[in-house]
DNA sequence: CGCGGCGAATGAGCAACCCTCATTATGACT
DNA sequence: AGTCATAATGAGGGTTGCTCATTCGCCGCG
């Protein structure tokens, strides 16, 4: 085998990266129902009957779309991140790309949630495995650096935060507005902070109320059975 | 037309509510697209053209499910925050009962994001509409009140309170334990107040006779039973 | 009581589409 | 050139959403 010349390996991924190309081309304009397997396989110069050779069936090769989708963000996102040196601007910097990113491929985004029956450990929704490990690395090194409080646990500030971003960018796409992401950057920070620095910033000297409503809710518990 | 008798009007209320039902049914169990209509039609008594003469096609009866699930939330959430009685408490029992009856129909939850293609304002997505209105107005209540910070913008934080709360349950799913919705709580109104009520810090003290009096109160009523 | 009229309901049939599989093409290695 | 394993093909089968000509059920009127 010479240079210039494709190796067998090289020629079956070229196709079956046609393929998915072809594929996400069809799910975005006509959506996971709509869109034909004719048409794919026509798009992607392959004959009906290959694109079973390379999967299973229409959701599989739906799913390899999605798969491929988050793979280029998780990418984004580290390089994002890199420029960044403490756990607070790289919350920042993650935060901001996550938001551009998310808006910028909406459809590809919200794609990615059609097929998300099984909640499973391995189903579907383990693509986004690898973008959420880059919050909780950035959160792990914050309360190793002493940034952040360690009783934080950071599954729940990991929702907070693609929470708020998903819903943020879903809102700013209804209204239709040219979009302004920085209040909501501002906000999620605020929020974010307020939870993982509890007692910082926001002086939180033990709150009376506070004690009085959870003994109250204890006891209505204690009522309850 | 005599009482027991059916009017014309309601036996054909009574079959749409029958099929509803039967498609709720065939679509939790299967999803979207495996549900079939000739099962549907079987489950709800009528033949499969009949369907076709309530809703237009199959994506409509789906939309019709859906519908009728965030009304019954939004029904739900109403009465829920009639208890309360500050905007702080009400958006209290706001996230709990939230958290709580999207864990229990997580399914269907779900189920409505299937349709969500297109992002438009009376699209699917509208049937939110009436359940994000409850969140505003306690929000806007509290501005009034002043007990929330009037720069607040309260689409921003609608979408931190609802964005956290259903990636926190989806995660709850996920792990598969048995579910801890406190913390979450606790969490989100955490992180909600930083954000409505900006510099405050402490000086949450005029507010404390009134949490203090309504917990009291709540135990009163617990009492009378 | 019979009858005509009208909206509601039916279900056989059509068209669309995913997927299979028997057949053919490809190209690496003797 | 011949052989063989692997890749590719596309016509056909089976399923399913949807239509439409037909039938049904109810009501008022003569």
């Amino acid at each position: 085998m010479t240079v210039g010349t494709k190796t067998k390996r090289e020629k079956l991924a070229e196709r079956e990266d046609a393929i998915v190309s072809a594929a996400t081309e069809a799910f975005l304009e006509k959506g996971m129902s709509a869109a034909k397997m004719a048409e794919i396989a026509a798009s992607a110069g392959v004959a009906e009957g290959t694109l079973y050779l390379y999967f299973k069936n229409k959701e599989a090769l739906f799913a390899a779309v999605v798969a491929r989708h988050w793979e280029s963000l998780t990418e984004g996102a580290t390089a994002a991140i890199a420029k960044a040196d403490s756990p607070d601007d790289q919350l920042e910097a993650l935060a901001r790309y996550t938001l551009r990113r998310i808006l910028a491929d909406w459809k590809l985004f919200e794609l990615s949630f059609v097929l998300h029956y099984p909640v499973k450990e391995d189903g579907v929704g383990s693509d986004r495995r690898g973008y959420v490990r880059i919050f909780d690395q950035i959160v792990a090194r914050g309360i190793d650096r002493g940034t952040f409080a360690p009783e934080a646990d950071p599954r729940l500030v990991r929702d907070l935060f693609f929470g708020t971003i998903e819903y943020a960018v879903r809102s700013i796409l209804q209204t239709g507005k040219n979009p302004k992401l920085e209040p909501v950057v501002i906000m999620l920070l605020t929020a974010v902070r307020a939870v993982l620095k509890p007692g910082q910033g926001q002086a939180r000297t033990p709150d009376h109320a506070e004690r009085i409503e959870a003994a109250v809710t204890r006891l209505e518990k204690l009522a309850e059975r």
